[in-house]
DNA sequence: GCGGATCAC
DNA sequence: TATGGTGATCCGC
């Protein structure tokens, strides 16, 4: 099939730095006529940076990757006949009954493919357009007409105006003044964004209580109920609801509505700013909306699986169905199940809201300027360290493994993990301390960035909340009424309703997370190496005493990385990050910031904005804790927690399991696994 | 379990 | 002069 080699490994090679350079919303966001004028000046002001050089050698590796699947294709097709292939996708993906003779063995999950499609439920997605930017519009009303983005150093928002020059989000603010030299970039006011936020998600909760906040200025509802109770067409709802929005904050919206996630994100995208657009829903008008759509367009799809699709002929997801041959002969690398749905436009319609026991990691990382010095490279350790103690005891998270994450002034990323077999210490020194453990084989480092991780979590607060409580558990003896506590996963087979799920394939996979019997050993594992509560926290020294697993082996090896990847979920749940852009330098800081003489006063009771906790102190300190607050992710998870208590109505215990249900977990042959 | 990578916001 | 931070997930070892 020669049709796909038709593109010059070499210019395509060019082209795709350039929109590499050009930044990941380019392709998103529907942009401008002269992209390639824009693109071209920020090559320019890139060229030569050690950005631009890294930049350059991921594209260098792409291409050769390209090279390789290519040949591997090519290899997968000698002898086989693609018309006989072809017939078999066929099948998989038409006449479900057919597929038992399937030689793939997928038949068991594709044959719910178009059988189960469901277009039961009213999925739309709600995104406010600008956010930031408009919310500073808002406070700030002469900056109307302006050209100005919100950031520094690197930009977060970019007003619609600003847009037109190629301004966006992630770009580095000098780029930016190059293409429009007298663009005014603001600062960024989290505190207000954040307001601003809780305003508008509690609208949208008046039409879904168990709405899904995806981020904070984005979110995933289910309107059938409230369509049904109030007789009003989908689109007649959401029209009202993005009035109540502008109306009631002064914020506009767009929507997207259609019978799963991963469409009503692409819809919401349609008709943006201020706008809406309604899928119809029948599985010929979602094929028909699927078959002409950028591949890009697929929530997960970001720029390399983009070009991966690209070198073998597939630009659109119409066009996943024209290559159905190579894919499935490729299924391996591309992951043909995840890519036939996207084609078919089937994915997960389930929305509930974030809830703790998601989490999977929580971490600190900072950038500076290049440093070599070792005492100096402790130092940002130590810092990182100290800000990941609070996050996680402001939080109540502690975890078994921690991971260093380091980045040379190249730009190259190295990160090296350390397994416990108990829960670590969070406090800062032996944070630091396994850091700097995990650090000290890899010096000397010329390096930007550091940061730690910590995963395999713990949450500390389901303990204080759900149980007896400490010391009184001990004495309550086992009678028959025990807490329940954890067995919140165990209960529940159905939400309300036969509602299909479309991801069926995923829910169907036993054991998806793992933590099932680590938490139910855990139940007795009171033995935190943390501090229990009251008690003390363990040195650094006894920290180490029993690792489980060493990471620090040898340091660079840049060779390998023959993978190949695409698919992935689209909202495969909420990430609450909030917002890149400098976590202000709040406590912790050695130097405390010129942050100006607040007088501090006395102590007194305050309740933080942001995470409803009471708390004792003067403002100075109060302050501190808002802008820690505020830098993290921190905003989302208050959120939840917040309307979690107001949003009782009909769903209680409807969460199976702190699973996602994004379109497919990822490819991924059948079953089992996981 | 570890390390490299991609992706979203 | 100069390109963020947080979190999730996947693949190949």
């Amino acid at each position: 099939m020669a049709d796909s080699l038709n593109v010059p490994p070499q210019s395509q090679a060019t082209d795709s730095l350039l929109r590499r350079l050009a930044g990941p919303s380019t392709t998103k966001a529907g942009l401008a006529t002269d992209q390639t004028d824009i693109n071209r000046v920020i090559a320019e002001a890139s060229k030569g940076s050690k950005f631009y050089e890294n930049e350059k050698r991921k594209d260098k590796d792409l291409t050769k990757k390209i090279e390789r699947i290519l040949k591997q294709r090519d290899e997968a097709r000698k002898g086989v006949d693609i018309a006989h292939v072809e017939h078999s996708v066929d099948q998989l993906v038409r006449s479900p009954r057919s597929c038992i003779e399937s030689r793939y063995n997928l038949s068991h999950q594709l044959a719910k493919m178009e059988a189960q499609r469901d277009l039961s439920q009213i999925i739309v997605h709600v995104d406010m357009d600008a956010f930031y930017a408009n919310v500073e519009l808002l406070d700030n009303p002469r900056l109307k007409g302006t050209i100005f983005a919100v950031g520094h150093g690197v930009l977060t928002t970019a007003s619609y105006e600003a847009r037109k020059f190629g301004i966006r989000s992630g770009m580095p603010e000098y780029i930016a003044k190059k293409l429009y030299p007298d663009l005014v970039v603001l600062p960024c006011n989290f505190g207000r964004y954040s307001e601003m936020s809780k305003k508008v998600m509690d609208i949208f909760r008046r039409y879904d209580p168990n709405m899904c906040a995806a981020s904070v200025d984005e979110g995933y509802l289910n309107i059938t109920h409230y369509c049904e109770e109030h007789v009003l067409t989908a689109e007649e709802c959401v029209q009202q609801m993005r009035q109540t929005v502008e109306m009631e904050t002064r914020l506009t919206v767009s929507a997207g509505i259609a019978p799963n996630k991963m469409l009503a994100k692409i819809c919401s995208d349609r008709n943006k700013p201020n706008g809406q657009f309604k899928l119809d829903f029948n599985p010929q008008a979602v094929k028909a909306f699927m078959q002409d759509l950028s591949i890009r367009k697929v929530p997960g799809i970001g720029r390399v699986n983009e070009r991966l699709l690209e070198s073998i002929g597939i630009r659109t997801c119409g066009d996943i169905y024209t290559h159905r041959a190579a894919l499935s002969l490729m299924d391996k690398q591309f992951g043909l199940h995840y890519l036939l749905q996207t084609y078919l436009g089937i994915a997960s319609n389930h929305v509930e809201p974030y809830h703790r026991d998601e989490r999977k990691s929580i971490g600190a990382e900072r950038t500076f300027s290049a440093i070599s010095e070792k005492e100096k490279i402790f130092k940002k350790l130590e810092e990182v360290a100290a800000e990941l103690e609070d996050d996680m005891e402001n939080r109540g998270w502690t975890g078994k493994t921690v991971t260093l994450k380091y980045k040379l002034d190249t730009y190259k990323v190295y990160t090296r993990a350390k397994s416990f077999d108990r829960w670590i210490s969070t406090k800062k020194e032996d944070l630091f301390a396994i850091g700097k453990e995990l650090l000290l084989p890899e010096l000397p480092l010329r390096i930007r960035l550091i940061g730690l991780r910590v995963t395999k979590l713990k949450d500390l607060r389901e303990d204080a909340d759900s149980k007896p409580g400490g010391i009184k558990r001990f004495f309550e003896s086992t009678s028959a009424s025990s807490s329940p506590r954890k067995k919140r996963k165990v209960d529940v087979h159905q939400d309300e309703g036969p509602r299909l799920s479309q991801d069926g394939y995923e829910e169907a996979m036993p054991g998806f997370h793992d933590e099932d019997e680590e938490e139910l050993e855990d139940e007795d594992d009171i033995d935190y190496l943390e501090h229990p509560p009251g008690g003390k926290p363990i040195s650094s020294a006894s920290t180490f005493a029993t690792p489980v697993a060493s990471g620090s082996k040898m340091s660079s090896k840049p060779t390998s990385m023959s993978r190949l990847t695409a698919k992935r979920d689209f909202s495969t749940g909420p990430s609450r990050s909030t917002s890149p852009e400098k976590p202000s330098p709040s406590k912790h800081c050695t130097k405390p910031p010129s942050r100006a003489a607040e007088p501090g006063g006395e102590v007194q009771s305050q309740i933080c904005p942001i995470c409803s906790r009471t708390m004792e102190m003067d403002n100075t300190a109060f302050n501190a804790h808002i802008d820690f607050c505020l830098s993290k992710g921190a905003i989302m998870e208050a959120q939840v927690e917040a309307s979690s208590s107001s949003n009782s109505r009909r769903s209680t215990s409807v969460r199976p399991s702190p699973r996602k249900h994004g379109p497919s977990k990822k490819l991924l042959r059948r079953g089992r696994g996981r």
